[in-house]
This record gives C-alpha cells, sequence and structure tokens, in this order.
DNA sequence: AAATGATTTAGAATTATTCTAAATCGAAAT
DNA sequence: ATTTCGATTTAGAATAATTCTAAATCATTT
C-alpha cells in the first residue's frame, strides 16, 4: 500500500510459505486477491493455511517485496458530492477528506488511451499522514 | 463509482427510507460507511434495516445523487511490482491492468499542499471498460 | 538434547455485503 | 372505499473477506 517499507531495517526470513506466496504473486500477471493466491500456493505447498496467506502477504507488503492495492481497510466509504474529486486517506486514522487536483480530464484520457480502455471515471487517492496523526 | 448514473431516463422514486439515507450521507462530512450511514439513519427512520440501506444506497448511487468510494468490489489485490504505478479497472469484469502515467511526484506534491498530509504513497485508477467487455 | 522465540496451523470470530422470502406500502383501477 | 399489483422494505440467513486466538511446529542457539 505504502511504498515506505516498514521493517526495511529489519532482517527479511523467506520461510518456505512466504517464498510460495511470493513465487505466486510474482509469476502471476492479473493481480490476484488473497484467495486466489491461497488456492494457488496450496498447489506447491498443500498444508499451508489461509492465516499464513495473510500473514504473508503483510510481512512481504513491510518487507517492500509487493504492493496491495486497494482504497481502504474495511468498509467502502459514501459521497454526496457527486461531481469528479480525488481524496486524501490518513494510513493512521482512516480519515477521509476531498481534495479537487483537477487535470482530471487529460488524465483520463492519456489513462484510457494507453489502457485500451473506454473511461468512465478516475479516481486518484492520495495516502499519507493527516495533520493530526502527524504531530504523534 | 462511476460518473455516469445508470437510471438517468427513469423516474426517481424517493421513498422515505431513501430520504432518510440521502440526508445522512449529504450531512455527514466525513464519508460514512454503510453502517454509519445505518445507524444514523435509525436515529430518524427507527425501523429501518440494514438490507434498506444498502438498497438505497445502491439505488440513490445509480440515481446519481450519491458516490461510493472504493477501490474495486469484493477482496483486495496483490501486485509483485512494487515501484509506483497506476492501474486501469473493468468495471465489467474485474479486470485489473498496469499502467504508468508518469507525473505522480508532481501531483502527490500538489496533492499533499492542498491537504496538509504527509505523503506516502499515491494511487491513480481509471474505471471504464476493458476492450473485450467494450465488443459487448 | 533442551530451551527459546518466531512461525504456522486450524478454526473460530468479526466485519462487510448480498440474497431470499414474506410482509407491507402506495398508487391505480374498480 | 376496496381490491389489485408492482415495488419496496423487513428480518434474518448466507456468503465473502479478513482478523484473531491458542496450540502445535520449526529453526536456531545453548
Amino acid at each position: 500500500m505504502s511504498n515506505q517499507p516498514k521493517n526495511q531495517t529489519e532482517t527479511i526470513v523467506l520461510t518456505k510459505q512466504r517464498e510460495a506466496v511470493l513465487q505466486v504473486v510474482r509469476e502471476s500477471t492479473a493481480h490476484p486477491t488473497a484467495s486466489e493466491v491461497y488456492e494457488a500456493a496450496r498447489a506447491v505447498l498443500p498444508s499451508i493455511s489461509y492465516a499464513t496467506v495473510y500473514n504473508s502477504l503483510n510481512f512481504l507488503k513491510n518487507a517492500g517485496l509487493i504492493t496491495e492495492i486497494s482504497f481502504a481497510s474495511g468498509a467502502n466509504r459514501f459521497d454526496a458530492i457527486t461531481g469528479r474529486h480525488d481524496h486524501a486517506l490518513c494510513t493512521n486514522c482512516g480519515k477521509l477528506v476531498d481534495l479537487d487536483l483537477e487535470l482530471a480530464d487529460e488524465l483520463m484520457t492519456l489513462a484510457a488511451r494507453r489502457s485500451g480502455f473506454e473511461p468512465q471515471s478516475i479516481q486518484l487517492t492520495l495516502k499519507g499522514l493527516c495533520e493530526i496523526c502527524r504531530a504523534n
């Protein structure tokens, strides 16, 4: 999720479970979900448990070896402001703030061209620490 | 989620449940989750059920009166490409494609300045129809 | 070989969301 | 005013995603 791994300074120990999970994510081009990783990892390591897959994904994420693509943890949010706009999300307290960065139209066109998609909407989220959490 | 309401042409019927849900979302500045909407709506309409809150949120979303802020439906995804990059997500089949739009650094700085956040990462997602789904 | 700390396992618990079927509601027709 | 009919709501079950817990296992050091 973040680009700054949390345990950079700690030694990275890759158990065979963590290696299997890493290998699965690396070999997949389709951005697998945790449950897809679990299925694929079982082909390599039949005794691996669901919890270990989640633990390993978290470990590898903190070690900076993989990335989690998500919006926020937990539930989706709703917004009465329906015009296009962006958000900033505090990774510590979960606070979500509206933001307008303009340049969305050109960006959407560019992204659509690059991806070959027919565009519907574009969404930009800054993740970081809000002013209050920063003080701690 | 999309900027294009799905039932523009149909008549928008606001029952008292839908009105209560809409009012809650409108009056909240904090981008409430479905369960927060449920709690707040019960203050107005004590008999409202969880399912109705979800139904109403969906209805209002399709009517273009509110927006859902989320990444994708269902589970989070994992990615072995750890460098910063963007994604295009097919709203029909769920396919997720990597994309690089550069301009991230300036954008992150701008977003950080506007929001007052200490930036950690920035994530841009184009939602639309992939080439295959477009053909249908 | 014993001790220690970290990791894994199985499964329960929790949280978020969707589904189902019966009950209710409101508008239109009688 | 009553009946009819389709849409909506309700309660609760079902499903899905994720986290938690406690016991078992593993690897490393002593």
